[in-house]
Parts: structure tokens; C-alpha cells; sequence
DNA sequence: GATCGCATCGTACGTCGTACGAGTCAACCT
DNA sequence: AGGTTGACTCGTACGACGTACGATGCGATC
């Protein structure tokens, strides 16, 4: 099964988004959802996808294992959870309505690339779940600055889907290859050995290229451009 | 393990890259590398990710589990196998130097999205795995096209990289979610439930919206045209 | 006939996700 | 006080997984 995507949450109450005052002591020894997703991050943080096992996060919990499935329905959930929260946005909320929708994009969409970046794991992970409320939240944020600014109703939805798919493509191709500088350069030397197949790649160095950032910030002021032209 | 990416590879000899001529006779009962990739991409294209296990692919052929391993490293090396099948490029491969260098890319980035969504599973196994010479041989492709073009070289790897990862997010966007009308209808109406938080999306129906097609192909061309202005 | 490489496969081990049901403990009722 | 209920924890057990290891069969070569 790929997963379940919905239906039934866990036997618990269950937050329906963001959680109410709370006034809970700062220890807090025994099992929570919150605690759960916590740990799940710093493990996934620590060794990667493969390595986050229910029998681990209990232990780093020290709790039984089947204790975790009061609070989660499976592990699907935990990995739900754990990207939606590594994805959350406090980006001045409302900042007053700010004539400057572009950089308000721009911001957005470049912390979107840093928070996934700064948790790889969550590149690899977002194309096989679901969305979650943070998600929603960023495209909500998105659709309605864009709409401020002026883009038609018309081309809405293809302007969010093109910054969408591009910063997706961005985050998650340096996220999977672009990690260590050592698997950059292997892959070179890999090109490099097969010599002449790929002459052009190794010319360009292009799997050394390390500007990210700037080729990142270059094609999404293309992208900026075309969908609205820069007043 | 994330994965061992490279490394000695199985105990056989292993292809280079394009097979030679090798006139074999068309019914090959066999087991061969080439056969276990075909059936790997079969089951995955029937069952998705998560019902490829090795126990059923020796099934499917008919064959013992441990079979396989004369052949193949291991189940990632499966993986990597079966998606640089997927993506190989039969594009008119020195159809005269066309003057068309942005149909070409165009043509090829389409390609390489339609073959990516035949197989949707390739989306999600794109992010973590290492780059196999198909792959590379479209990377290479690119590179020449836009060279041929007249892009400097001082910006061609910032302008590859804004291509491949717009191609990357639309593919793996579109593959992941966009799979069934349910799973969106489901989704979009997930968020009407949720109300008053998403009001822009839920008007804009961005999630229903499913002129795919448009939306790529109207994000690529603002990519291609700040990358080379229209000659 | 002996030797040797290629190729196939059965068995077994350790690990995984999680179903099931028994256990603890505080809050509440009567 | 004794009884009940619900929230929560956890040990055991099961079936499935990836794959290490070594035995086996087989055609070609000496």
C-alpha cells in the first residue's frame, strides 16, 4: 500500500491546526504527539529516512514501542507530521499590507528552500505525501499575495503552480545530490571517467557548481518576470 | 543505509552503457539483468513503489529470490536500474543542426516530463537516487543546445539548473498528487472543510485545476525566454 | 573423468511495522 | 468504600522484508 492518506486519525483527540494556550510545564516526561513528531525530526535530522524506525524514535523516547500507536495511527503518520512541521511558515504574518508583493514572494519562497534544505530528508519525502496544513498555508499565502498583485484570476492557479514547481525543483534536486561535496564530486569524476560520452558536462564543470543560491535567485526573477512584469 | 551509490557492482559483467549488437534469440527464458529491470518496471508501473519487493519480482519471473543477486548488487541497485530505463532519450539524436535550439529543449524537457509521468513512480524515486547515464546523457544534451544557442558559459550551469529543476517540480508536483481526479477532488475538498483558512485556494479551486499541461508549458517558456531572449 | 566458471536457489537470520490484549492509574460515580 | 470507566502504556507475537551463506547443477576445457 502507498499509504494511508486520510480516514481515521489516532484514538486521540488530535489538534485540529494550531494548538490553544497550553500552559504545560516545560518538563514534560510522558508521551505527546508533539513530543513524538520531535523526535522523529532529530532522528530523521541525524541519519536520514532510512534510519527512523518506530522501535528507534521509542527508545529515544523511552517508551515501549506499541506506546507510540496511542498517539499516531503508523508510521506514514509520523513521516506526515514531521514534514508539516519542519515546513511551517512564521514569516510576518501580516507585516502590513506591503506594496512589495515581489519580495514578499521572494522571501517566502526562498525560506521555503532554506527550511527544507535545512532538513534534507523533507525534499525526498514531500513528492509521496500528503499536504499538510502548512503547505496549504504557504500556497494560501502565495495565491493571495499574488492576487494582490495584480495577476489575473485567469492565470492564477499556472503562476502558483509555475513558483511552486520551481523551487520544488530546485529544493529537492540540491537536496538529493547536491548534499556532500563528496557526492558532488563523485559524480564528476564518475562523468569524467566515462570521458567522452559526456564532454560538455565535464567542460562546464557542472556538477561542481556550487552557486546554488544565485542560479536559484537568477531563474526565479525569470520566472517573477514573465508572470508579472516588474513595475 | 541511505544507499550504496557506487562501489563494485554485481558479479557480472555489466553493460557499459548501450549494449552491442548481440543477436540473441528473441524468446530468452533466462534470467538477465535486462529482463529483471523490465519486470522490476512492470510491477512498479502495476503496483507503485512499496509493492516492489524482491520476493515478487522473482515471482514474476519465475525464478528464486536469491536469483536476482547474481545479477543485481542489491534492491537499490534495482531501483537505480529501473528509472534510468525509464528515462532514456530517443530524440532525433543528430537530426541536423536545427536552427530550433528552443524547440529542441522544449521538446526535450516535454519528453522527458511525459516519460516521467508514464511511470509515476520515477518521480519519487528521483530525489534519492544517483544520477544514471541517461540522465546524464539529457543533462549533456542540454548543455549543448544551450551552448549552440549562444547562452555564455559563465551562465550556462545557472541556466540548465533553472531548467531541470522547473522540469523536476512540475514532474514530481503532477506525479505525486495530481495522480487521480479522486485524490484531488479529496484534497481540494479537504481544504474547503478547513474553511475560513484557505479562502484564496479554495476559490481559485487551485487544487482542481487541471490544465497541467498549460501551466508547464507557460512557466517554461518565461524560463526560456529570460534565459535567451526570443530571437 | 576431473576441473572450473557460471548460474540457480533453499535455508536461515536479523529487522521491520503493527495487531492484539493485558496491564496501570486517576477520576468519577453510587 | 467499592466499582466502573476511560486514558494511556507496553510485552508478545506474526508475517513480511532484504540478503548472507553455502549447496547444487551444468556446460566447456583440459
Amino acid at each position: 500500500m502507498t499509504a494511508k492518506r486520510s480516514g481515521a486519525r489516532s484514538k486521540r483527540p488530535q489538534r485540529t491546526g494550531i494548538s490553544p494556550p497550553m500552559p504545560e510545564a516545560p518538563s514534560e516526561p510522558s508521551l505527546s504527539r508533539q513530543r513524538i513528531v520531535a523526535a522523529a525530526v532529530e532522528l530523521l535530522d541525524a541519519k536520514g529516512i532510512e534510519e527512523l524506525t518506530m522501535r528507534r524514535l521509542a527508545d529515544r523516547l523511552g517508551s515501549g514501542v506499541m506506546s507510540l500507536y496511542w498517539h499516531v495511527d503508523n508510521k506514514d503518520d509520523v513521516f506526515d507530521l514531521a514534514l508539516d512541521s519542519v515546513l511551517e511558515y512564521r514569516g510576518a504574518p501580516q507585516m502590513v499590507q506591503s506594496q512589495d508583493w515581489r519580495g514578499e514572494v521572494a522571501h517566502m519562497l526562498e525560506d521555503w528552500r532554506a527550511s527544507m534544505l535545512r532538513h534534507p530528508w523533507s525534499a525526498s519525502l514531500l513528492p509521496r505525501r500528503a499536504l499538510g496544513p502548512n503547505i496549504l498555508s504557504r500556497l494560501e499565502l502565495l495565491s493571495r499575495t499574488l492576487s494582490r498583485a495584480g495577476v489575473a484570476d485567469a492565470d492564477l492557479n499556472a503562476a502558483i503552480w509555475s513558483l511552486w514547481n520551481y523551487v520544488m525543483g530546485a529544493t529537492i534536486t540540491r537536496a538529493s545530490f547536491g548534499l556532500s561535496d563528496e557526492d558532488r564530486a563523485a559524480a564528476q569524476q564518475r562523468v569524467a571517467r566515462l570521458g567522452e560520452h559526456y564532454p560538455t558536462i565535464e567542460r562546464s564543470r557542472l556538477l561542481l557548481d556550487d552557486d546554488w543560491d544565485g542560479a536559484f535567485r537568477k531563474g526565479l526573477d525569470f520566472l517573477l518576470d514573465g508572470l508579472a512584469p516588474r513595475q
